[in-house]
Parts: C-alpha cells; structure tokens; sequence
DNA sequence: CACTCAATGCAACATTGTAGCATTTGAGGG
DNA sequence: CCCTCAAATGCTACAATGTTGCATTGAGTG
C-alpha cells in the first residue's frame, strides 16, 4: 500500500533505483527498453504524483536535450502501461508510475485534489466483488477502471 | 440492475416518459430544467447508449434546428451530471443518461466494447469495503469512478 | 554486409474541453 | 405590468489532449 506523499521532487538516487528495478522488470518480460522509453519512465518517477502527457513531453524534451512529439510520449506510455509499470488515470487525463510494478491486477488509486498525490492499493475481496457482478450480468471484464478522489491524510491535518 | 441493450433507438415514447420522469426529479430538487437542458437530457436518452459530447451536439443542433456551441452542450451536462440524471464516463470520454436517477450513490458502470451499451449496478458492500480501504488511508473520498470494460451478454454469444 | 522489423521522428490533424464576455431569459418584487 | 437581477445561453476564440500516416533510424539476424 505504498504511499506517493513527499512535496518536491523525490531524491534522484532513489529514483535511478526505481527506475532501474522497473527496467529489469520489463525486460525479464521480454520488453524492449529504450532510451527513450527510460526517459520517460524516469521523468514519470521524478514527478511527485500524477503528470500529464505534455508536461511529461517538456521534462523528456529537456532531459535528453531535443524536443520529443507527443505521439513519441503516447507510444512511450502505452508501453509502459503495458508493462505494467505506468497508469493512466482516467478521470485526469494524466500518467503516473505504477508503485508495485510486477502485479498485474488493477489498482485502487486515491487521488488528492489538493495535493495531486496518488496511492495504489489493492483489495481481492473487492475483486471478487466485482467478478460475481460481472457474471451475474454475463459480462467478460476487459479492464477495471477504480479511481477515487478527495483529500488525502495529509491534506486533511494540515497544521499537526 | 436495469440495463441498456436494444439495438438501435429507443421508442419514442418511452423516452419521453423518461425524460418527464427525470425532468420531474430536478424540479423536485429545486434545479431549473430549460429547453436546453431538456433537449441534451432527450438526446442522451435517445442514444442507444454512451455518446460524446460532439456527436450530442450535433443531435441536439439538429433537433433544436439551429446550431448548438459545446459550450452550450458542457454546460447542460454539468448540470445534468449535478442533478444525477447523467453521468460521465471518464474512461471514455462520453455521457451517459442515468439508468436509476434519484440514487445518489455511486454506480458501477460496465460498459460493452463490441456494442458500446452500458449497464449501471449498485453494489452497498463494495462501497463499504471502498470506504473502509479510504479510512485506513486516512482519505477521504468525494468522487468515485469505477468503469469496467469489456464484452455484455448479447456480444458473448451473439447466435444464440 | 544486407535484410528486416520494431521504434522513433515528424508534421499535420482530430477530438475534447474551456475562458471570457455580450446577450437573453425568466422568476420575483415593486 | 414593468423592472431588476441573477441565471442561463450565445458566441468566438482558444487550450489541452490524443492520433494518423509515412519517412527514417537503428538494432538484431542470417
């Protein structure tokens, strides 16, 4: 149930770290990393919650010094999505690093509207919950989609 | 746990029972239903199913017989949306009439790939196992979007 | 080295959603 | 009945998000 909280950016070290763990994922499952594709990962991991796909395309553009097209973002972020070590999140049109990359079931992200900081969890009983209504209606789940937003813990106890 | 199949448009009729239904319901709740709003509210219910804002626009310009900004068309929905007669579907990009207005709760929404038809279901405890994963978080939710997608009955087994 | 296929570059475009401000409409008070 | 005021709408332009098509590059393979 890893948090994503700190204000700022995270360290950098400990983003080459994450980086490097989601790269040997990835290609333990057979995907092609490229430079490319790590550089949008790891502008994905620098940010400190959800970002959007241009914000994302301006940090890319200056950290490998050219400008990237956004559709070269897209095609950078369906990999990764497809990896399993990105998410969209639907209801803000925005992108962040998955926080337990190597689990393929579908997270439930909270969302703060205050601070934009996003948690994954997961939760097998709601799961199931989901599956028994999906066939009491005869319906075959292609892809879940559990996005909650509000105030996050932090948010809400500013001052303590 | 009503649902949305039938191909094509609905009777004419029965969706103006449903659109003097809801329109009673936001009249109900104090909210002001203009022509505008009452023509979005129709086009959306004549939609076989979800549909985007653009396309609403262009049914409600020609029903209206004169051309309808987007803003227009947002506008209407926000309202809609607020009055919980219409949802959004952020995995989509669509709008979507409510199948059972008057529940303020959040619905699950499984909507079909194949045909694009939509079923909303309630489901009390996954909403109490949602609230209980908030609590341990310490969030606090105001908005819950949980779509799932995939194929209905009738795209399973379309022969029979 | 040549071949091939995935990945990228690149440009134009499509779709979706908003902002700002003028104008109209409609409910309620005089 | 008319006035007034706020809400709703019209309207224009624009912002943000996402995609298509095709040329080019580059890495791995025979």
């Amino acid at each position: 149930m890893a948090r994503v909280k700190d204000p700022g950016e995270k360290s950098p070290s400990s983003i080459q770290a994450e980086v490097q763990a989601a790269v040997a994922l990835c290609r333990q499952r057979g995907g092609h990393v490229t430079p490319l594709r790590e550089a949008v990962l790891t502008a994905l991991l620098s940010a400190r919650g959800p970002i959007g796909a241009y914000d994302l395309k301006e940090r890319v553009s200056d950290a490998v010094g050219r400008p990237i097209s956004p559709a070269s973002i897209y095609r950078a972020l369906d990999f990764l999505i497809a990896q399993g070590v990105a998410a969209r999140i639907e209801s803000r049109n925005a992108f962040v690093a998955s926080e337990h990359p190597g689990h393929d079931h579908t997270c439930i992200l909270f969302v703060c509207d205050a601070c934009g900081s996003s948690s994954e969890i997961e939760n097998e009983t709601l799961e199931r919950l989901l599956a028994a209504d999906a066939r009491e209606l005869g319906f075959s789940i292609d892809h879940r989609v559990i996005e909650l937003s509000g105030a996050c813990a932090e948010c809400r106890t500013p001052a303590k």
